[in-house]
This record gives C-alpha cells, structure tokens and sequence, in this order.
DNA sequence: TGTTAGCACTCGTTTAACGTGAGTGCTAAC
DNA sequence: GTTAGCACTCACGTTAAACGAGTGCTAACA
C-alpha cells in the first residue's frame, strides 16, 4: 500500500479542515463537506490507511484524525513545488513602509508589527548581523567629556552607532578629524575587517598609537555589539488565541522562549541562505515549539548581506498564507533598503 | 463600629496571607496561624465587622474572605507613611549596572529585565520626554545624500537620534559645519524650544533660508519622535504563573494591553511628580487591569527630567518588596545618569 | 461587655454514575 | 473496489450525592 493521487485528496482535505477548525476530522465531515463521490466508509478505509503510513494520528479511538507533523510536512512540501505562494498582500503591505527611516531597529519593530497582524500570529524579523556590513562613512560625536557615539553608516544607508569609552579629552574638531581619517581608511571595508585595518594603522602612525588604540579597542567593542542581531518581534499575544496554547502552563512556556530571545536567534540563523523554510514541530528542535511551526524567508541588504523574518504559530498554520505574506514582505524589505542607497 | 487596633492587625493578617497563598483566607486560619490569642469566633466578629466597613470580600457565604481594594489601599498607605521601604537590593542592583552606555534604550531595556526578575512581575521602564531635555550638542552625520542622522547628546548625556530628511545634496563638512553653527545656538536650550529658535534663525539667515527650512521641518520631525517616551517592558509572561490569570483570555487582554504601549504610557505620564504612586485594581481606570495593581517611581536624569520606573502585578502584591526594589532602582538609575553627565 | 463553644446552615467542590453521540473497524453485500 | 449496516469505544456533558470549609447565630461564660 502506498500514497495514490486519491490518498492525497484526502489527506489533503483532512489538513485544510484541521487547519480551519482545529478539531479532529472524522469521516463524515471529508466526505460530505468536501464532496470528493465517495462514502464516508471508503474515505475510513483510506484514512485508515493514511494514519498506517504514518500521516494520521488519532487522540484516541472515537474520535477524528488530526494530521500528523509528517502530513504537514508533505503538504508544506507540495505548496512549495507549486510554487503557490500568492503574494496578493503585496500591496497592502507597501502601504505601510511610506515613511522612510534609516533606523534599523524602527524599521524591524515596524516590519514585525505589519507581519503580526496580517497573519494573526505571533512574527519574528531579525537584522542582519552588523560584522557582514560594509561600512560606507564613520563619525564620532562627542557626548561627554569622556565617551562619545560612534555612529557607523553601512553600505546600504543603514545606522549603527555605539557609545563608547575615550580616553583622552579630545574636542569636537578632533574627533571630526578622526571620523574622516577613520571613514578614508576604513570605507568599502566590513566591520568585522575594520579591526585589522586598524591594528595596521597602529603601527604605521607611532606617535598617534595612543588614540588609535583607544580606537581599535572601541571599534571591537562596537562590533561586538553589533554582531549579533536585533530581533523584533509582533503580535506575541497572539498565540493565547489558539486553542492549543489555551493551557496556561504551555502559554507561559512560549513567551518565555520569546523573552530569551537566544534560542529563537539561533534558529533563525539557521539556513539563512535558502528563500524559505518552515520548520513544523519536533523539526525545530526546541520543546516548547513542539505544537508550533516557524516559517521563515529572507531580505538582502546590499549584496549579499541577508536578514531573516519570520512567523511562528500552530502547526495547523496556514501554510499559503504565511508563505505569500513573508514573501512580500521580503521583497519589501529588500527594495526598502535599496531604495535607501542610491 | 469603627477601625481598632485590633481590626487593623486582623485585617492585615488577611491580607498577609491572601498575598501568600491567593485563597480566600476563614476565621479559623487567622486564629490559628497567626496566633493573636482569640476563638475563630472573635475574629469571625470581626471579620464580618470588617467587611460591612468594606476591607473584605466575600466570594460566596461558604468561603474566606479576601480584601477588597480598599483594604489593599489601608495597608498601602499604613506601608508608606511607616517609610517600610526597605532597600535590601540595592547591592544586588548596583552590580547590574557595570557596564557604562549612554544608550537610552539599552539602560531602559536593562533596567526593565532587572526588576522583573527581582520582583517576578511585569516591569515598565519609561524614558523621559525628549522635549523636556536640554541640549548640549547636536550634529548631522551623513547617511545618503538624501538623508543625515542628526544626533543630539543632552544635558545629562543622552543620546537621542533620528534620520532626517536632507534636501540639498550636502557633504560631510558642510553638514559638519551646520551642525556647529546649530549647536551654538541650540545648546541650553530645550529640544521643545529648538523649533522656535530655529524659526527666528530663518528670519535672520534670509539667503539660507532654503537650507534652514528643511531643517526646522526636521528637527521638528525629531522632535515629534522624541516627545513620545520610549517605553521597555521586563518579565512580561511572569503574569501568567498567577492564578488570578490562569484564564486565557484574560491572560490575552493583559498582554495585548502591554503590546499597544500608549495605554500604559498614559498610565505613567500621570503623577510624575511624586515619588511613588500605588494604583490598585480601579484604581487604574483600565478595564484589563481591573485585578491588577501598578506601582510606580521616578528617577531623575539632570536637574529636572523625570523618568518612570513601574510594575504591574495582581492586586495581591507583595508592595514592601516591590516599592523597596523600584525605590533602589530609581535610585541606582539617578546615580547612573549622574554619573554619565561628568 | 467582650469572648467563646456549639451547632445548624450554605454552597462550592469533588466523585461517581449514566446517558449521549461522534466516530471507528469490521463484515457482508453490491 | 465501494458501500451500507452494525456493534463497539470512549470522550464529554449532565445529574446526583457526599463532602467539607466556612459562616452566622445563640447561649453560656468571665
């Protein structure tokens, strides 16, 4: 016995109906709702067969079958074959990104927020790790008598800046003369580069080794800052409205999980090269997720330097759905920080 | 029948354990547990004289009793006129805060993480306004050629920022210049006043006229971003390890709460100029938070500017530990900001 | 006059029993 | 291969009864 064309309408039926109502699906309900010519005898038979293959689970013996993770996965699989992943919100969305910021962290706070709320779930977007960055323009503002903001502009219009430590008393026009040494020398390179660049400066200039040193070490502190990237997120709440997380304890588990805010980084490191990705369940590999999915796509920035956003929700998602939604929104990303570099 | 002595430590004794335990607390365990050598039914006298004066309630005949807000607000203000605000923590709080940024929003985010993992409830950390802080140094540092990161550093060493539109294309040194003529002119002066200022600078500079105008509009733009304070939020799933939400939906209504942010932010913005502020349950005006107390205190960066420090917990909240913890951490936030501005 | 023992009463909670119904698996006939 | 029929299972909702925590009241006591 294996998978035929008619199995898979089934199965099919089965996950569509699952996802809508989050009750387990009989026999009766597949045959009449979704009108596929046969029995509600003949559709037991092949869900029978269905949950021998491993696709079906049933919570227990008088009830329906819920799609197993397996059943999912072939589903998700499929969709992503088709190739049908509508990208009907694509307009809606562009909507919400006319006001222009160079802000990272507004745009992924306002990127999670329109992500949330179109998909009803809880969404995820992460900013590209600061080191990859090529930097464009450095300058140092004098905030006390003692640090200063060194703001650093990237290759693709983006602000990163840092506070950090001087030593020495220097004044404005110093530190402006600095930021445009620094901004010659340092222009077109990554920052994660930047630190070497800058230890080969150290021995050039002698006599400025003092401040330059000062320099190098804040530089490295500033990248250590940056490397690992912000995450935003939207619509946490809403996970509580599904009724798999109605179990407080579970519910608790989960936020917890977002507020850690590592766990979820490092999953979404993950593949960060390939378009897509939904990982459903035990493939996240994290046991509070078990009942969830996270599906995930990227944006680039610049040339090769690529963001991750994301939607977590039930593993009875809607799959098409979330996939068109993020992959607008991708696209909108992209072209957002385009938009901002020429 | 009015309040006595002894009705006064009964009740208290109530309310001790209704904080401890959540259940609704009977004559017998008052007797009992906390031995003030009287029958169970002295103190079910008392009780019920107690609750005619409106310090209890009961859930049904056949139940304890459990305090009302009334009573909540009694021993509140018996707490706080004793001056019972023990800062046990402040040593376990200093070390938290290290590591030096001028960064507001890593200290709000820092701070906010802190205390609600000192008090297991939910912390707020309000930044101040932006237009109440004095400036001490601005600069514009070039993004795109359309665009510039204005950069204002505060009185009190604080930075602030935003990327503002540029219309001409303007290059670092003129940037750099603009934004020491600005700063000669804004320094002192509030970011609410810039505007004006500005606008009188139109006037003089006729033949910069251009340039200046696109300036004003954006400091303005600043400072409308600014004016709104910044908001960090700690421990926001600890409400959901309390019984009193253990109902999902309330649970939702609660977390979304906290998602809008402009709710809680008028909350703050109210009595700013007190110490502390107790608001429990009603108290509130908000529906969400109806079983939910909010506790509030201030900091002080610079001579006036006043942040807000607070936390949300169910009604039966343990207030002399978290007044003394928000007292030393408004404390430990004064002295930190202090401490930047040298 | 305040305190306490005693007791009837209330009412939410727990437990058990029971009927209901959705859904299944199997068999036999088409 | 499909389907009608039927016995069977088992979660769920309802009802009833026992339970017990806690109260209010009364009467006696110091």
């Amino acid at each position: 016995m294996s998978m035929d064309a008619r199995k898979f309408r089934i199965l099919q039926a089965i996950i569509d109906d699952y996802i809508l109502t989050a009750i387990p699906v009989g026999s009766r309900t597949i045959s009449k709702k979704y009108e596929m010519g046969l029995s509600s005898a003949t559709i037991r038979n092949e869900m029978s067969d269905l949950e021998e293959l491993g696709y079906l689970d049933q919570p227990h013996v008088s009830a329906g079958r819920i799609p197993s993770a397996k059943a999912y996965r072939l589903y998700v699989d499929q969709l992503l074959r088709a190739g049908k992943i509508h990208t009907d919100d694509a307009a809606s969305l562009r909507e919400h990104f006319t006001r222009r910021t160079g802000k990272m962290e507004d745009v992924i706070n306002r990127a999670a927020q329109v992500l949330s709320s179109l998909t009803h779930y809880t969404s995820l977007v992460m900013s590209p790790k600061g080191g990859d960055m090529t930097i464009r323009n450095l300058q140092l503002v004098p905030v006390t008598q003692n640090s200063a903001l060194l703001v650093i502009v990237t290759d693709s219009g983006i602000v990163r800046d840092a506070v950090i430590h001087v030593d020495s008393d220097l004044d404005a026009d110093a530190l402006y003369a600095i930021s445009g040494m620094l901004t010659q020398r340092l222009t077109s390179h990554t920052l994660a580069e930047a630190q070497h660049v800058i230890r080969a400066m150290t021995r050039e200039f002698a006599e400025k080794r003092a401040m330059l040193s000062g320099i190098s070490e804040l530089v490295s502190e500033v990248e250590s800052q940056q490397t690992q990237s912000k995450l935003a997120f939207g619509g946490t709440s809403n996970i509580l409205s599904f009724p798999e997380y109605s179990d407080v304890e579970k519910a608790r588990g989960f936020l917890s999980l977002l507020e850690s805010k590592d766990t979820l980084l490092r999953l979404l490191e993950q593949h960060q090269n390939v378009a897509f990705t939904v990982r459903i369940g035990p493939e996240t590999g994290v046991p509070e997720l078990r009942d969830c999915s996270l599906v995930t796509a990227t944006y680039t920035i610049g040339d090769h330097t690529q963001g991750t956003i994301g939607v977590i929700g039930p593993t009875r998602m809607q799959y098409g759905r979330v996939l068109g939604v993020l992959s607008a929104m991708g696209e909108q990303l992209t072209r957002l920080f385009a938009a901002d570099k020429e």
